[in-house]
DNA sequence: CGCTCTATTGATAAACCTCAAATACAGTGG
DNA sequence: CCACTGTATTTGAGGTTTATCAATAGAGCG
């Protein structure tokens, strides 16, 4: 049944265990510690001294920074099948972020020894790991371009059309957003304010390119949206 | 004389290579391809098709991106000593940046069988380059965050402390930064523009923070900078 | 129903960008 | 050495974007 759970998880990190063998497999399996959290709960906090690294199983984790005046910066959302706080156990550093989870969340933690070892037997799998969180800093480099550059709106028809990429479901009145997402949320995801949030969604609902509802948002005309992203 | 050249570089990114044998050593720096950059040339394009990757040896380089619109963004500095364009070569991508000397710089690169082949052999390079590149992740996140609820000004103060910290030179007069900074580069850097960034200095040079030369500035009062930035 | 969290909207002000123009500086060739 | 050119820097005026603050309405939950 456990294996079963694992096999289903489905997405480029989880290709991370692709090429090792039964018993490493096992051996990481064995090892890990799972953890079901409920929405909205901590699975870490920035500035805890690291022992785990995790893989989402199932839903998704919200990475984030808070700064000393309590503004909430988001980071990153973790979906199910990917690896997370690999940072921090390797670094040997506090959590750099905190993880909150936004839904039901299953994960498995496993803890330093044994993410070394098996990196330490398996270069394949440090190598996995490194094209991973190469990504990642590609990622995280163009949102600090588009910080730079652009101006609010653009960001968040950015945001919008990075969550479709990730969570997007389609249904028949547009594309749905899989995640409870709140106008705060995007704005902390955006660098902006939940009132300048509020009013460019509100604008965008006024002339039918979304639908939303609390915590909700459909994008109904989701090519009007990629459009305005490339016009500027 | 090559060798001692190598071994003069001091980095924590350098170290990447002192666990490993004597052969693969050489066989890093014989594969290696060797370039002389003027100031103000480009090591590469962003867009172009990733071949080398690059450790400095003498000088700096600047990583940038392009905007649609042309407007440049420094993304990193990459001190000497330091690794660049690995991400590049590992993915199997583009180059995601420009990397562009500042001064007279001098880098070595290898391209891509040998570096894979080095670290499928030894995993504990590929570990290493993972810690590296969490540092720089790191370090990618705490500016977006900076930059997603800091004023300017504030953002101005950390990337001169930032500087202070790679390439501040202790003077009679403060800390010298030693390498050519124009206010255009400090605005690419921060997330501002010229104007603003000019206006920002102008005022610490009045009340006697800082001095500046044209593309040079010493920092004269690095506590109160500091302190500036801490009390926001 | 009352409580809490989310969303909206308006008014106001601050921060910052844009544009224009002047000045300073370094390097080059005569 | 000087004039010339191209780049860097400064400064001002004006306008735009966006944050801030305040107030209200709606949604979900026990």
């Amino acid at each position: 049944m456990k294996k079963d759970k694992i096999e289903s998880v489905e997405s480029q990190e989880f290709d991370i265990f692709k090429n090792i063998t039964k018993e490493h497999y096992n051996m990481v399996i064995k090892s890990g510690s799972r953890e079901n959290l409920k929405p909205r709960s901590i699975l870490f906090h920035q500035g805890d001294s690291a022992k785990y690294c995790y893989l989402v199983e199932k839903g998704h984790l919200k990475l984030t920074k808070l700064t000393e005046q309590g503004r909430e910066v988001i980071i990153r959302y973790i979906n199910s099948g990917e690896l997370t706080a690999a940072m921090a156990v390797l670094n040997d550093k506090d959590y750099p972020v905190t993880a909150e989870s936004i839904e039901k969340t299953e994960v498995v933690g496993w803890d330093k020894p044994t993410i070394l070892s098996i990196m330490k037997k398996n270069s394949d799998i440090a190598i996995k790991l490194l094209s991973i969180v190469f990504e990642r800093l590609d990622e995280v480099q163009n949102r600090y371009m588009e910080l730079c550059t652009e101006k609010v709106e653009q960001r968040v028809a950015r945001t919008l059309a990075r969550l479709i990429k990730t969570s997007g479901l389609k249904t028949v009145h547009g594309i749905c957003l899989d995640i409870p997402l709140s106008r705060q949320n995007i704005a902390d995801y955006t660098g902006t304010t939940v009132f300048t949030a509020s009013r460019i969604l509100s604008e965008w609902e006024k002339i039918g390119w979304i639908k939303s509802e609390r915590e909700k948002i459909t994008i109904v005309k989701p090519h009007a949206l990629i459009n305005f992203v490339k016009d500027f």
